[in-house]
DNA sequence: AATGTATCTAAGCATTCGCTTAGTTTATGG
DNA sequence: CCATAAACTAAGCGAATGCTTAGATACATT
């Protein structure tokens, strides 16, 4: 064996992640990484290969921060009042995990910035998340309903471009206004 | 008098702001810039001082673009139809003016895009924008209704969110889905 | 036609980008 | 206690960034 390494992965991604959600992708120099995650380039390189394999690691780690969130929305039994928590939980996610300056969601942000993007790793991590998402809003809103598919269907579209919008609108609006935008999507589901 | 300019500044700009519109601000580069507008570097900055300027003239000139549809929107006498009609309109703006290949608002890209941003400048157009709309709705919201002033102000909130949501998935999101979100967006009103 | 002036071309400026590499430090196995 | 190998520092690579400038070109006025 030789010399250990002075810092720990999952630390000084932690710490990218943070960096890459409040700036986006392409705003944030190796320079800013460099200073933000502790280390020199060369452990950065040695560590993650490029800039954009430690934003793929910051993906992952922002999902796992973000999956007891998930879980919980999973987990419920309430159908549709679920999902509504979620659209809360979500907001409140980025102060419960000490982000206190982040707003919005990292996997919406770099959906928005990719958008028009032909990076196919970050494109299937994006259609992955917003399909799984769809599907899980399906089948909360098949709880105790008796809706048929097609309105399930409607429904399920409606909300996740509903909590796309939201995660943009919670970078930039007020606490009043996010909650009546809530409140008033669950209004008639 | 000397040489005349071998351009006209307004139809640069339209083909500035279509490049800006497909790739947001900083990831076009003044070397794009000079393809797309069919002019020098020497040129732009004469014209326009800077690459921040040429993007100020292209917000305006997006805005001229836009002002049928939102002067419609204006010159109604539905109420919520004309809002309702207003967020059609607003999708299917792009193809209407010839831009097919560009979707969502360059106004909502721009305020996304610089959410995080200092730049007072772009913050001072963005801010006006919502601002200006909020008041329209508050103002269509009131047209042959009971409501209260504090409902308005809700469903106000609701649909400028609503809208930016719109802006920002209709970058994504097929005509199905983006169909479903409006018509349901509108049962909550 | 000559002149002056604004517009054009194209080369080049300093800075920053993502990434690499030469050379030093540090801890461990023999 | 020294040789070895991995982790470190820091300088530097070519390319791209926004912007400038020297010099050629074209055109209205004299």
């Amino acid at each position: 064996m030789a010399r250990a390494k002075q810092y720990n992965e999952q630390e000084v991604i932690e710490k990218a992640m943070s960096l890459f959600w409040r700036n986006g992708y392409e705003s944030t120099s190796v320079r800013m990484l460099e200073k933000e995650m502790g280390i020199n380039q060369f452990s950065i390189y040695a560590s993650f290969g490029s800039k954009h394999g430690v934003f793929l690691e910051s993906l992952k780690c922002y999902k796992r921060k973000n999956a007891s969130v998930f879980e919980k929305l999973q987990n419920g039994t309430e159908g549709v009042s679920d999902i509504k928590a979620f659209f809360y939980d979500s907001v409140e996610m980025p102060t419960k995990i000490g982000e206190f300056d982040n707003k919005g969601c990292l996997l919406t942000n770099t959906y928005n910035e990719f958008a028009n993007n032909e990076d196919q790793l970050i494109q299937l991590q994006m259609t992955e998340f917003m399909d799984h998402l769809k599907a899980v809003f399906v089948q909360k809103l098949a709880v105790n309903s008796s809706k048929d598919e097609a309105t399930i269907a409607k429904q399920a579209n409606y909300l996740v471009l509903a909590k796309h919008g939201l995660a943009a609108a919670s970078r930039v609006n007020n606490k009043q206004e996010i909650e009546d935008y809530i409140e008033l999507t669950f209004q008639n589901i």
